[in-house]
DNA sequence: ATGAAAGCGCTAACAG
DNA sequence: CTGTTAGCGCTTTCAT
């Protein structure tokens, strides 16, 4: 059915070794038999077979993607980070959704692997498993926004560091009594966001509060139920730093339903600036984080070790997000 | 270096067409053989490789996806159901981006079918070139949310009734002078919503006042420069139906901030019903687009395309769109 | 039930 | 410069 490089061959009574020759530019072809290769070879439709190449030169020019959801914009954006810089570098990318899913994840990355992928970018359903896919994954891979070992590659923000500089400008900005609704407590990038609001409170010489760190799903509804929680509290809370903007958002929404004025009484600041974050009727305060560059360094890394597999040397990359002021903080 | 079925042939003493017959649950191994195949495969790691399985069998288990973006969580949810429907049924996705570049387009459709994906689901940068990829593509393929051909597969949301749905709506709540704000004129999904909108006027014995219906671009930016054009206008107009949600966004964002009052002096209608729609800060009030089964719908008709080929007719699937009544309209 | 062998479409030695 | 050949890892037909 469809043209192959011997079917170029025989219509034009040439070996179809000097045919693949042509078609790739290598030297051993006269000008002339080139040139006629290359117009037979339009004439009659080819197109060349990337599997078969493949298997022979073992490798695909394919990279997997493991995320586990797409539809979540922060996901979305890192994404297309490395997408763009997939197609840049000539590689195409197979998407693998887990939803969270564990026993999904472990089923894609044998399936990828199957697939003949020459490299795999994981964000894990669960930060702790990243250790037991070692043995599992035997292609070059790098772990995107988990936690840190030193003989996995990995890319992530320095999330420490945002929560530090975000609690850091809550307290400039007069808040006395700030609470962090964090996300879910198996996240090791929640659980560093939650260390750096810890040390900007002790820079400050300030008493942290267990009581005021409550953790939930990194969902509006876990942001808003944990601000209930926190305003129902005995305690007066004048500020609510939350584990990313979408849980941001629940606790604005808990806030100004129950009459909290913002930002006055109520600061309110996120952690992630999705797209909706600077959306006039929100207008969030929160932590930057280059979402796009993210992808685009997690794809590139990976790109030099699967050129350079034998002395490849682990690499940990870490972006610095940055505050953006807007409405949710006075 | 990596094990085949050949090793594992070899330390087993027997011939590798049987380690194939074991692996594979075909008939002709005896049971013995067979489980000795199985253990010894999974003791020596054996991963088949898909490459060499989908060269002689002539299919990949892939798909081929083209999509504008993917950020925008509109695309982002069909996407969504692709993958999922795709993961049930033991297809693997190529995503690719084309950022609403033509010519990146037409790179993609010839990677992917280099890559021997068994179909390709495409939503055109350009409704027009459509026509155009017939001769291109020689797989089966699908249309996203295109014009309609007849001989070519489509999945796509009733707009034009989408559109008229929400016309009636806005006049059966009171309103008068209806302006329509839309995306690009280029887009045959536009043109449909822009029908639909005209035929409920029509219906209502309304006469449709052109200067009430302008183009812009499908971002937030172009719903605010549109809603400041109409606003200015000497006509006096009481409600915005704007050509997607996120240019709704855009027209709320004029309005309120130059003190119209939402929804009684004017009222706000988007299209897709994204994620942010339902926000409590936005509750915009909007026609839902079943994106997540649009995605299903695409691989599902694709997928019985390819599986009898032979005798296949080409569908045209038609789901239909609700109004969402939220807060932007009285 | 098992093995031998051909061949999927291509690249890369190796001869000439 | 060109052709012949082997082989990538696998499935499948044909003998045995």
């Amino acid at each position: 059915m469809s043209v192959t490089i011997k079917d170029i061959a025989k219509s034009l009574n040439i070996s179809y070794s000097s045919v693949s020759r042509a078609l790739n530019d290598k030297p051993g072809v006269s000008q002339e038999t080139k040139n006629r290769v290359i117009e037979q070879a339009k004439r009659m439709g080819y197109q060349p077979n990337d599997m078969a190449r493949g298997l022979v030169k073992k490798q695909s020019h394919t990279i997997g993607v493991i995320i586990p959801d797409i539809a979540n914009s922060f996901f979305g954006e890192v994404t297309e980070g490395i997408i763009e810089a997939a197609n840049i570098n000539g590689y195409t990318i197979f998407l693998c959704i887990t939803n969270w899913d564990i026993d999904i994840e472990r089923k894609y990355l044998k399936t990828l692997q199957e697939k003949q992928v020459d490299g795999i970018i994981l964000k894990t359903a669960k930060d702790n498993y990243e250790s037991k896919y070692k043995d599992i994954i035997t292609v070059p891979y790098i772990i995107l926004e988990g936690r840190s070992i030193y003989d996995i590659n990995l890319v992530e923000v320095n999330n420490k560091r945002g929560a530090y500089i975000g609690t850091k400008y809550l307290l400039e900005r007069g808040y006395k009594s700030i609470a962090f609704a964090g996300g879910s407590k198996d996240s090791h990038t929640n659980m560093q966001r939650v260390k750096g609001y810890i040390s900007a409170l002790e820079e400050s010489s300030i008493k942290v509060d267990k009581d005021l760190i409550l953790f939930n799903d990194f969902t509006t509804k876990g942001g808003y139920d944990l601000a209930e929680k926190l305003l129902n509290n005995r305690k007066k809370i004048d500020a609510i730093f939350a584990g990313n903007d979408v849980m941001a958002l629940g606790v604005l929404d808990y806030a100004t339903s129950h009459g909290y004025s913002i930002p006055d009484e109520l600061g309110v600041l996120g952690f992630d600036d999705i797209f909706y974050a600077e959306l006039p009727q929100i207008q969030l305060t929160t932590i930057y984080q280059p979402k796009y560059e993210l992808g685009r360094y997690a794809l590139e890394i990976l790109l030099q070790e699967i050129k350079d597999k034998e002395n490849a040397i682990n690499k940990h990359i870490i972006l610095e997000p940055r505050l953006v002021v807007r409405n949710t903080t006075k």
